[in-house]
DNA sequence: GACATCTTGTACCGAAAGGTACAATCTAGT
DNA sequence: ACTAGATTGTACCTTTCGGTACAAGATGTC
């Protein structure tokens, strides 16, 4: 069948509308324009409208980071899911060129609207990061401590990455929190 | 005369309208119901209309900054200063349940319209607070790379509080960046 | 009280917003 | 080739957007 195909298509290309614009930002007109795709086949597909893209788009990403980094965290060998989660995340954000659509979205009025998810989508990455430092040996609260400020770290480094326009930010910003990951001891 | 300190007066208004709901998300009807103001005393105040309105916004948070952050960890002792920059951010952002305006603006659309002023007030921020930790006895590599860390630590921990709605990671971020900054050896 | 200067409310503008209606078209299965 | 269903383009709706025009009202100065 064509049709499911077509829809799941089109979700990363209001993804990166949505990403680039916000919310608010985002219109029908630059969605149409970005797709290529009419308001008939727009409604058709997300009858809910704007808010329905949306939050398929957030589907999509969190299906995404489930599938590609917490799902391994949680369930492969700690240090090469760990390396794999910072050669994902580089990549995913293209060494920050790329924002982070659930951070962006909890930042503006937008957040009450999707609350859920994207509170989910934070408290569950963090939970998967503790959760191989765990079995990484290290001791409850400092796992604790070290995934949460990796997690918020991360979302740091991508808006100071955006503001001042130097991807060299970002990557030093991975490269200090993967060091930080290796030697539990001095958190 | 009145005109000058009126409109100082509804900056801060006008402030809390875009930090809540972001650039293009601030419509001119949820200024003039925040502010009181219609639309002739707001155009009478701000000629260039919206984009006027959030120039001033920025430079209005850049001031703030400037006098109670940056020139105290400039030009005063780095402990003290530092240690008021922790009390600063914890009661400006309101312990996470206020967002950083220069972070969410960074994030959208809006970033290339305020491009200079953006990068200009996260790169002064480091620079001032690389400043101290250099007087402090710092070495210039550790010194830069911790300022960097806390300053985007510090938008992370907004956006993580934002989304999860729960305060107590800003504050528990601020805590292990203050015993950070206090070990330069663990850098 | 007169006068010039701020300040404000009201009415209005064109454009664009999100959304709906629906007939025309394409496609698959038989 | 026929038909039921999926898909699409077009036209249109209401509301709101940012912005303008301008006359009326407030205000301080002399």
């Amino acid at each position: 069948m064509r049709t499911l195909n077509e829809r799941a298509d089109v979700i990363p290309l209001i993804a990166e509308v949505f990403r680039e614009f916000g919310f608010e930002g985002t219109s029908l007109s630059r969605i149409t324009e970005k797709t290529g795709l009419g308001k008939g086949s727009l409604y058709h597909f997300f009858p809910g409208g704007k808010e329905e893209m949306a939050r398929a788009v957030l589907a999509h990403v969190d299906a995404w980071f489930e599938r590609e980094i917490y799902a391994p965290l949680r369930d492969g060998a700690p240090e090469p899911s760990i390396a794999r989660m910072w050669l994902g995340v580089d990549d995913y954000f293209r060494s920050g060129r790329r924002v982070c659509l659930v951070g962006a979205f909890a930042l503006d009025g937008t957040r009450d609207r999707f609350a859920a998810a994207i509170a989910d989508y934070f408290i569950r990455w963090i939970a998967a990061l503790r959760d191989a430092l765990l079995r990484d040996g290290w001791d409850a609260g400092a796992a604790g401590d070290a995934a949460e400020e990796v997690v918020l770290g991360i979302q740091g480094a991508l808006v100071l990455t955006r503001a001042t326009q130097d991807e060299a930010v970002f990557g030093r910003a991975l490269a200090r929190f993967r060091r930080r990951l290796q030697q539990p001891a001095a958190i």
